[in-house]
DNA sequence: GCGACAG
DNA sequence: ATCTTGTCGC
């Protein structure tokens, strides 16, 4: 087992890491939100990234989380990682990571190869608690990990160009940001994030620092990793796992 | 009080 | 997230 495949596996067991209602959740996300660290994480250097999803069956009683590895120079994949969960809180916009975790600490746990780097579906420090999924995550289990999430959660937004590659800051708090003049806004305000446009003419993803990364590479390894299509390849790869992995699962079982 | 609200 | 056919575009 790895180190990371212990760590996960020793986060899971920690009682205190999983409340049971929304109340203690944030309590808990204010507790460790002090524990994430940015550090300069090198795009170019990365071989091994490992992409995180989970899909939902009917009814809120099953889920499926997937952790996929791939090579980031050839963007093959070379291992992945399913499991198939019962969720244990309800979905509450900010808490996800209690709802999320879980099943995906699993699928870590299920890993041989141990990544360079994570990337979660979802947000890091553009959180109102500087605490999204990809945060958490990486404080579980003391990884680097990049949060890539499809529409906005929190702070201002500013479209970025329509070309692949254009980007703007997503800002926290009062600033003075006006129109495309973000300047501004690198003084003043708080950069949480960034709007990317890793498809031309096709909406952007929203980046963000989880845990140990800072948001330039960040953002420079998820255009790496998106040479194609709008949503990162790792996370595609994991999306598309899960999804077909829970379908099969309830073609099977669901005999009415 | 009135919106906004990751997956 | 999930429920869902065709359709416009490269």
């Amino acid at each position: 087992m790895t180190e990371i495949a212990e760590r996960a596996a020793a986060a899971l067991d920690d009682p205190e890491n999983w409340p049971e209602d929304p109340k203690e959740a944030v309590v808990r996300q204010r507790l460790l939100a002090d524990r994430v660290r940015t550090e300069p994480l090198d795009a170019e250097g990365v071989e091994l990234v490992c992409g995180l999803d989970v899909s939902y069956g009917v009814g809120d009683t099953e889920l499926a989380a997937a952790a996929v590895v791939l090579d980031a120079r050839t963007l093959e994949v070379v291992e992945t990682s399913l499991v198939t969960d019962t969720p244990s809180f309800p979905y509450v916009s900010g808490l996800f990571a209690f709802r999320e975790l879980p099943p995906v600490l699993k699928a870590i746990e299920g890993l041989s190869l141990t990544p360079d780097v994570f990337i979660s579906d979802g947000f890091g420090l553009a959180h109102p608690r500087r605490f999204g999924v990809a945060s958490h995550l990486g404080v579980l289990i003391d990884a680097r990990v990049v949060g890539s999430a499809k529409s906005v959660l929190y702070g201002r937004n500013t479209p970025p160009g329509e070309e692949r590659g254009s980007w703007t800051p997503m800002v926290a708090g009062r600033s003075e940001i006006v129109d495309d003049t973000f300047a501004l806004a690198e003084e003043g305000a708080e950069v949480i994030g960034r709007t990317l446009r890793t498809r031309s003419r096709t909406r952007p993803v929203y980046v963000s620092v989880g845990h140990r990364v800072d948001l330039e590479g960040a953002a420079d390894l998820i255009m790496r990793v998106s040479p194609k299509y709008r949503i990162p390849e790792p996370i595609r790869h994991a999306d598309r796992l899960c999804g077909l992995y829970r379908k099969e699962h309830e073609a099977g079982g669901a005999a009415k």
